[in-house]
DNA sequence: CCTGAAACTGGAAGCGCTTCCAGCCTTCCA
DNA sequence: TGGAAGGCTGGAAGCGCTTCCAGTTTCAGG
């Protein structure tokens, strides 16, 4: 027998009665609240186990207003965007510090319409505590509605166009300018880039930083190409630009998924890196590791970037007012420039 | 002023009060229950857009015993083994499925004892109304507590040792099987392979497939060399192989990140592939697109897996019985074989 | 032994929604 | 025109838990 295994779910009216008290004080005793004296707490607690009483979230949800659960958006016309590994490091980040503030972690794929519209649910009818919103473009509709909700939102970088009140970016500006100061420390004078999407705050910064660096060492910043963050993306602007600008010595691009693919384009054409072009790349992901040859990449801790929202939101919940923060960027030498 | 901002949330009583109905025909309106009339229906809609009203979940996942979410889990002793891109594209085909049947996505990564102990509360509380359950280890406790649950539960993969009711595999053996009997029919005859984890299902099916191609072709299996999956596993087990079978002319690795290890150590070595060591990987992750030279492997519908499970899980909420699914993979050729 | 404060306790009122059910009102046929 | 059938309607009873509050008990201090 042991446990016995009830079939139907046990209540707290239950527990209260085979403790012989009240469901007030049974329900004290489950959530640790004082005035409770030691004998009814043991009773209390002896029946808990006693029936495999497991409280009912919902039930305590209703009461409480409290849901229990944090949602992660990420939007994008695509869905497979979020199949990039970047977001399941985000994720590990965030689930981890939600897990210490006991949060459930609800995730929204806002690429539909309909998606969207679920999102906007969400936000007004509190079916969350709170919201870590990610990957906005401009003129994101969810941005607007972000505003507007009365739960806590917390950005992850921050939208084109809009100044969030709270958010968690990465030094993207910073990061940018590194690599490309470092493409000319390294006497790279002919120094292009492959941008990121100029709808996004992260392709802008980083197309920023790349030429703050340019026009500091007095060169000539090209004009940007952009890319879609994808390999194959990276490896079609990596055959534009070297069709436009044979004489090209360096190469920064925005994220080391376009970055292998301009190695592959390089490669495919004869050009040997680094010796002819040197190449940097931006995230440290897995991939750069793995490339021919090992990208040199400016690492951003994305892990910790889901980790600081999470923590961000978590304090917001609990009435907090915690401040943006903007986390910083690290260049990591390999084989590639 | 449009439709007034209210600053507390208004409830269903609102809505049936300005529209001069009983609570009751309020809620059928919302829920497209039958028996209200067409007059009544249009004032409780007006009412609804005027008030800006948006049901509370919580309250009605309350009332209706169903909480509107469904959980996927994923186990392992290593939270970061989830930022393999392989679990994100699982997530976009369960979220894609999920949201078909209006139901949101929660993520639970059961790494830590205390995430496991999470997952048991809601296995056991009911704070879903299904589970899906991925990545288990040989005796990890989830499976337990999985049968023992009284929500319906689907697997991805099949957990070592059990027999679960409802899952959705991929042809694992069918696909090492084909991988192996490549590589012979082009003429290599002495195939070893880099297996994966040997305590879960997936790394002894592909062995098993292995084996069974080399016999079926006369060949003597080596035993098995086992990684952990990652990329550098796969570069430590291909040094291991090198050294201890130099004679060795083809390699089938259980998986893209252990093939493109694997590639980096044949390369450091100096042999050259394909034309000494013919190499095959298996999952068709974007790595196998990216390395150099691309990966032969063997594609498996990843986000098939992720929408299946949810399909699944979605017919048993709904009382209907599907069977188990398995799901086929395909051999993908490009330069490395 | 009395008094007031402090510590407990349990009744009861919600949290916001669904749904059963009894009664009402149409509608339509004989 | 009467009456049965059936569509509508709203009252009321939950769903399982939290929490306020008033009442009771306990106990130190006088």
């Amino acid at each position: 027998m042991a446990q016995g295994a009830p079939n139907r779910q046990s209540t707290l009216d239950e527990v209260a009665e085979l403790a012989g008290v009240s469901r007030s004080v049974a329900s004290r005793v489950l959530n640790n609240a004082p005035h409770v004296s030691r004998a009814k707490r043991e009773a209390v607690e002896r029946a808990v186990l006693r029936l495999g009483y497991v409280p009912n979230p919902t039930a305590r949800a209703l009461a409480t207003r409290q849901t229990g659960a944090a949602a992660l958006v990420v939007s994008g016309e695509d869905p497979s965007i979020f199949a990039d590994p970047f977001f399941a490091q985000v994720i590990v980040g965030a689930s981890a510090a939600l897990e210490e503030a006991e949060l459930h972690l609800m995730l929204c794929l806002a690429a539909s319409d309909r998606g969207r519209r679920r999102v906007e649910r969400l936000l007004r009818s509190k079916g969350a505590d709170g919201v870590m919103l990610m990957a906005l473009r401009e003129d994101d509709p969810l941005a607007r509605m972000a505003e507007e909700a009365e739960i806590p939102v917390v950005f992850g970088g921050r939208p084109v166009g809009l100044d969030p009140r709270w958010y968690v970016d990465v030094d993207n500006l910073g990061g940018a300018r590194a690599a490309t100061e470092y493409l000319i420390s390294l006497g790279r004078t002919r120094v292009v880039t492959i941008c990121g999407r100029l709808d996004t705050e992260v392709g802008r910064a980083r197309y920023r930083g790349y030429q703050d660096a340019m026009l500091a060492a007095g060169l000539e910043p090209y004009p940007p190409e952009a890319g879609d963050f994808t390999e194959s993306s990276g490896a079609a602007a990596m055959a534009a630009l070297s069709a436009r600008h044979p004489e090209l010595d360096g190469v920064f691009t925005a994220s080391d998924n376009m970055g292998a693919g301009a190695l592959r384009t390089l490669r495919d054409a004869g050009r040997r890196v680094p010796v002819d072009v040197a190449v940097i790349g931006f995230d440290d992901l897995a991939v750069a590791r793995i490339s021919d040859p090992p990208l040199t990449t400016v690492h951003q801790p994305v892990e910790g970037l889901g980790r600081e929202m999470a923590r961000m939101l978590v304090a917001l919940i609990n009435g907090q007012a915690p401040t943006p923060l903007i986390l910083p960027t690290r260049l990591v030498t390999r084989a590639s420039a």
